[in-house]
DNA sequence: TCGGCTCGCACTTTTGAATGGA
DNA sequence: ATCCATTCAAAAGTGCGAGCCG
């Protein structure tokens, strides 16, 4: 079954092993695609995770603090990618603040379009996006549904996770879809909000943020010496440093630090709790025969991420998922993930490894129609989920495939209990696919330098039919 | 009445243009 | 003429609190 204890230095870009010839295929799933993710400053993350991470979202946007910064191995270095990530719902509740703790308030609103976020820099080369971490600072989140600034539209008082994409591509006009790893990282799951609800969380991020060193004050700081043990203190001390240059070369810095799960999960209705857990293991049990690729990349200490790589296909109204479940709803229309991008993150900065190839701009107003074909443009023996756990699939794509080309088989996804994630975007079919061109509503429109692709109204699972929908 | 949201404020960092010197 | 470092103002990001709204 999987080898959850591997030290967390193995994932390094450094240090990494060649799982795909020293391991059996099936002992480390997260590691069987030679594609590696680590989070930068997770450490970080898990101090505002312990707690109950919080994102302010506005109106007009608001970036995320801490912002995911990602450092990724095992990629073809000449073989060009495009990195995305998307805001995935972890379950399908809405949460208020109840006295000192998060309470589920109630089913999640009907999911809002789902906008992936295109890393400006993409597509590169993988030699580009190893040499140095990937920085999605410019990440913004808003409740504002009607935005036309391409940020990612989250509904407050939900709960979300990032998840990730390395797609091999040769540019945004030519994308091969079917190549694609997904990977989330457990502590950077959040709650969305307006303004923030715990304290705590105000004041790590007053602590941590030098945008808001205004509001830092004498007391600022004193919670932590209650909250966090003296190597947390340590920790934070040493990430009260000024942000780094946007990109820089990558210093994981790992430690062996064990993985604590945020309370607020635990302060939750004891009931709840275990219901939820509840059919998390019936989900389990569910889901044994598939699997995602995604990849859940445990934290430093893998040991309290139990394997758990279920899907709650029906329950969970993804939008993710919602291409799926409409396959087994012929007459709705699909879901298509949105298209996010930042205005003004546009890449300016010359660099040869990149001029070397051709790329073209992310935002290039003159975006043409067919890439909004290419997001769900799947092989038909993507239609079905891949096999089990440590199966490589053949890729199709017109590079060269050497026998490392085995890596880029998609792993197994690895998930922990507590969370589950819905399924990723791109399964779906031929037809489906065909399906979002006729039924996307005016293409993709363009606002100012941004890049918009606003697909037909995604499906609502607000329904209970939909529960019981089931992948077949 | 209350929970959630919006807006303006003060403060900070970041960014880029302007300037001057080598 | 070019390059580099410095300066400075504008832009952008931040949490807080008052007030609004359903």
């Amino acid at each position: 079954m999987l080898c959850l204890d591997q030290p967390f230095q193995q994932f390094s870009r450094n240090k990494r092993p060649n799982m795909m010839t020293t391991s059996p295929p099936t002992a480390d799933p997260y590691l069987q695609a030679d594609i590696r993710m680590t989070l930068e400053k997770s450490d970080l993350w898990k101090s505002f995770h312990n707690i109950g991470t919080e994102m302010i979202i506005t109106k007009h946007g608001r970036r995320m603090f801490p912002h995911c910064n990602i450092g990724l191995s095992g990629l073809q270095p000449y073989t060009n990618y495009v990195l995305m990530v998307e805001m995935v719902p972890v379950d399908n509740f809405r949460y208020r603040w109840n006295k000192g703790q998060w309470d589920v308030a109630g089913k999640a609103e009907p999911q809002l379009p789902c906008r992936t976020y295109i890393h400006p820099d993409s597509p590169a080369p993988g030699s580009y996006w190893m040499k140095q971490s990937v920085s999605f600072l410019k990440i913004k989140l808003t409740n504002n549904t009607l935005d036309q600034h391409g940020h990612i539209i989250l509904h407050s008082m939900h709960r979300y996770v990032p998840r990730f994409y390395v797609v091999q591509a040769d540019s945004l006009h030519s994308v091969h879809w079917g190549h694609f790893h997904s990977f989330s990282f457990p502590e950077t799951s959040f709650t969305a909000v307006t303004a923030y609800q715990n304290t705590k969380i105000a004041k790590l991020k007053i602590d941590h943020n030098p945008f808001a060193k205004g509001f830092k004050g004498e007391n600022s700081q004193s919670y932590l010496f209650y909250t966090f043990s003296p190597t947390d203190l340590q920790r934070a001390k040493l990430e009260c440093e000024p942000a780094e240059p946007r990109r820089t070369l990558g210093s994981t810095g790992k430690e062996s630090v064990a993985v604590l799960f945020s309370p607020w999960t635990i302060e939750q209705d004891p009931s709840q709790s275990q219901s939820l857990h509840t059919e998390l293991l019936e989900l389990h049990n569910h889901r044994q025969d598939y699997s995602t690729e995604e990849q859940m990349v445990p934290g430093h200490s893998s040991r309290s991420y139990q394997p758990y790589r279920s899907v709650e296909y029906g329950r969970l109204p993804s939008p993710s998922s919602a291409v799926e479940v409409c396959e087994s709803r012929r007459s709705c229309e699909p879901h298509i993930p949105d298209v996010a991008t930042v205005p003004g993150h546009e890449t300016t900065k010359s660099d040869p490894l990149r001029d070397g190839c051709h790329r073209h701009h992310p935002m290039v107003p003159n975006m043409p129609q067919d890439y909004k074909l290419s997001p769900v443009h799947l092989p038909l023996s993507s239609r079905t989920y891949p096999g089990p756990l440590g199966y490589s699939y053949p890729l199709h794509g017109h590079y060269p495939t050497d026998p490392s080309m085995g890596q880029w088989g998609e792993g197994g996804a690895v998930h922990y209990p507590g969370q589950y994630l819905p399924p990723l975007p791109f399964h779906t079919s031929q037809t489906q696919t065909t399906n979002h061109s006729a039924n996307q509503c005016g293409g993709y429109h363009l606002g100012n330098t941004v890049a918009e692709w606003s697909w037909s109204q995604y499906m609502s699972l607000d329904n209970e039919a939909d529960l019981t929908v089931r992948p077949q």
